[in-house]
DNA sequence: ACTGAGAATGTTCGTAAGTT
DNA sequence: AACTTACGAACATTCTCAGT
C-alpha cells in the first residue's frame, strides 16, 4: 500500500516500520501511539500505550481465540487478566483501561514491564540504518540515549524510569499522522490482518475481509465462524 | 525457473547482577 | 527485599545460492 507522501518526513523508512517482526508487539505499540496521536497527546508514557495495547489484544484473544505469536506475552496477560478478573470478552474499552491502570496484580505488572523492553526501542530501527544486529543488544537505558542522538524520527525519550518512560512525538510526525490518520490506520489494520491470518491459518476470512474499521473485522470473523 | 538446505539477520525472554 | 538493568541464548524469519 502506498502511504501519503511528505516532503519533510522520512516516508521510504516509515513504510518499513514492519519489514521484521517475530510477535506482533509492533503493529498492536504503532497503533497504540497513532491514537493517542489522535487524541491530542504528543508526550506518552509506556505504561498508557501498553494499557492500549493490551485493551486491542484483549478482543482478539478472548473472544476470538487468536493466537497472537509463538510466545507472546500480550496473549499472555490477556489471558491472565482473563483469570484475575470477570471482564467479559467483549467488555467495553474504558473498563478494560481502567481495571488495568489500577492493576496491582504482580504478573501483570511483570509481563507489562517486559512488554516495555524491546519494542519502543526498536520500532524505529528502520530509521537507523547504522545500526545493525547486535548493536541492539543493550540495555534500555543505553539505547535510549543512542536513539536520542538520531535524527528526523518520530519519537525521542524524555526520562527514562520503568514504566513511567516518556516518548515525546515529533511535531511534523504527530501532524502527520493526525491529518492522514484513516489512511494510517487502514496500513496499520492490513499488515495486522496479514500477520494474523499468517499465525492462524485455520480461521478462514481474515484477509479477505476489506472492511477498514476494526469493528469491521472483528464481525467479519464472527461471521466467518470462528 | 524452482526447491530446499544452510546461513545470516532480527526479535524476545529468562537469568543473573546491580540498585535503592 | 523489591525493583531495575544488563546480557546473551533461543527462537523465528528472511536471504542466498547450489543443484536440478
Amino acid at each position: 500500500m502506498q502511504l501519503p507522501y511528505s516532503d519533510i518526513l522520512d516516508i521510504a523508512h516509515f513504510s518499513r516500520l514492519f519489514d521484521n517482526k517475530s510477535e506482533c508487539y509492533k503493529l498492536f505499540w504503532f497503533q497504540a501511539i497513532a491514537r493517542k496521536i489522535k487524541e491530542g497527546h504528543t508526550i506518552i508514557t509506556f505504561e498508557e500505550l501498553i494499557d492500549e495495547m493490551i485493551a486491542d489484544a484483549w478482543y482478539m484473544v478472548s473472544e476470538y481465540h487468536l493466537n497472537l505469536g509463538p510466545n507472546d506475552a500480550l496473549e499472555r496477560v490477556v489471558h491472565r487478566l482473563g483469570e484475575i478478573s470477570n471482564m467479559k470478552s467483549c467488555e467495553k474499552k474504558e473498563v478494560i483501561l481502567d481495571y488495568l491502570a489500577a492493576c496491582e496484580d504482580k504478573e501483570v505488572l511483570n509481563m507489562k514491564r517486559t512488554l516495555s523492553q524491546n519494542v519502543p526501542y526498536r520500532l524505529q530501527a528502520p530509521f537507523m540504518e547504522s545500526m545493525k544486529g547486535k548493536e541492539w543488544n543493550r540495555s534500555g537505558k543505553n539505547l535510549a540515549a543512542r536513539i536520542n542522538q538520531e535524527e528526523r524520527l518520530m519519537y525521542y525519550f524524555l526520562q527514562f524510569r520503568g514504566l513511567d518512560t516518556r516518548i515525546q512525538i515529533q511535531k511534523e510526525w504527530a501532524d502527520y499522522i493526525e491529518e492522514k490518520y484513516e489512511i494510517i490506520q487502514g496500513w496499520v489494520e492490513r499488515n495486522l490482518i496479514q500477520y494474523l491470518q499468517r499465525r492462524n491459518p485455520s480461521v478462514p476470512g481474515i484477509v479477505t475481509s476489506s472492511i477498514r474499521r476494526k469493528r469491521g473485522i472483528w464481525k467479519r470473523l464472527k461471521n466467518t465462524g470462528k
